[in-house]
DNA sequence: AGTGAAATTTTAGCAAA
DNA sequence: TTTGCTAAAATTTCACT
C-alpha cells in the first residue's frame, strides 16, 4: 500500500467504470500495471467489491433515521435479528448507555414506526430512541488519503 | 421503475463488474435490454455512480465513531465546514436536541480526539458527544425490494 | 421496449526486461 | 513490478421486431 495504491483507490471510489488505460494515466501508470495493482488490492480485500450506488429516495428509502437500542441483556450476538429487517442498513454495537445503534431507511414515518415495533420485538430489547434526519449534508466513502496526481 | 429495474439494482449493488449478458440472464432479459435499462437508471440518477468499496481499516479508518454536535446557532448551512474534515464520512441535520449528527472514521482514538477538536472549532458549535462503535454487525446498501429471479 | 448481431473497446494473460 | 503485445471477452451501436 503505497501512495499510488491510495490514488488508485481514491479514483475507483469516485468511478469504477473507467478503463484501466484511463485509470493508469491518472496515476502515472500503464494500463497493465494499473490492472495488476487493482487485482492485488481486490485479492487482499482492500477493495471489498465494486457496486452500484443507488439513490435511496428512488427505491423507497427517503426517510433516514438513526435508532439507539437499549437492552436488558447482552446484544453481542443479535446481528441476525437486525439483519432480518431489510430497512436496517447498518447495525453497530456501541460503547455507552445504549447497546446497539442502527441506521434505518424507510419510505415514510409510518413505515419507520413499523420498523421500530419490529426492533422492539427483538429478544432483550428494552427500548428504542429514534432520531430522524431532516437533511443529509453528505455521505461519502472513507478517504484513502487523496490522490497526488490526476 | 418496475420489478425488473429493482432486480437489476439489487444485482448491481452486489456486484457491478458482471457482464450485461450475465446480468440480463439473472433478470430474464437479453444483454442489450439489460444495458439499455441500466443506462436509463444512470441517466435518471437512480444509480448515482458505480464505485469500489474500500475496507476502511485498510486505509486508516479502523475506528468508527458517531458524534452528535450541539450548537448555539442554526447549522443549516455548515455543510462545507464538516466536509472540510476528511475523517467525517457523513453529516446530517437531525431533529431533536442536538443539531448535527456526523459519522467519523479515524485510525485511532488519538486521531478521533483531534477531529473532535476541529469540530468544536466550527462556528456555532457548543459541544460534542462521541459514541465509539465497538463492533459493526453489518453495513449494506438500501434494499430496492429484493430480486424476484436469480 | 426488446432482440440479435456487427463493430469497437477493454480486459486479462504472457513474454521480456 | 512494469511494459507491450495479443487473444478473448465485453461494451456499445444499430437495423428490425
Amino acid at each position: 500500500m503505497d501512495h499510488i495504491d491510495r490514488a488508485l483507490l481514491a479514483h475507483l471510489q469516485q468511478d469504477a467504470t473507467q478503463s484501466y488505460a484511463t485509470l493508469g494515466q491518472a496515476v502515472g501508470l500503464s494500463a497493465g500495471a494499473a490492472h495488476e495493482r487493482v487485482r492485488k488490492l481486490r485479492e487482499q480485500g482492500v477493495i471489498r467489491r465494486t457496486a452500484a450506488e443507488v439513490d435511496p429516495a428512488a427505491v423507497g428509502g427517503g426517510v433516514l433515521t438513526y435508532v439507539t437500542v437499549d437492552s436488558t441483556s447482552w446484544m453481542g450476538d443479535s446481528a441476525e435479528s437486525f439483519a432480518a429487517l431489510p430497512e436496517v442498513v447498518e447495525a453497530h454495537v456501541i460503547a455507552g448507555s445504549a447497546a446497539v445503534l442502527v441506521k434505518v431507511r424507510t419510505a415514510s414515518t409510518g413505515q419507520l414506526q413499523d420498523v421500530l415495533r419490529r426492533i422492539y420485538a427483538i429478544d432483550g430489547v428494552s427500548g428504542t430512541r429514534a432520531t430522524v434526519v431532516l437533511e443529509t449534508f453528505f455521505e461519502r466513502p472513507v478517504s484513502p488519503g487523496i490522490a497526488d496526481q490526476g
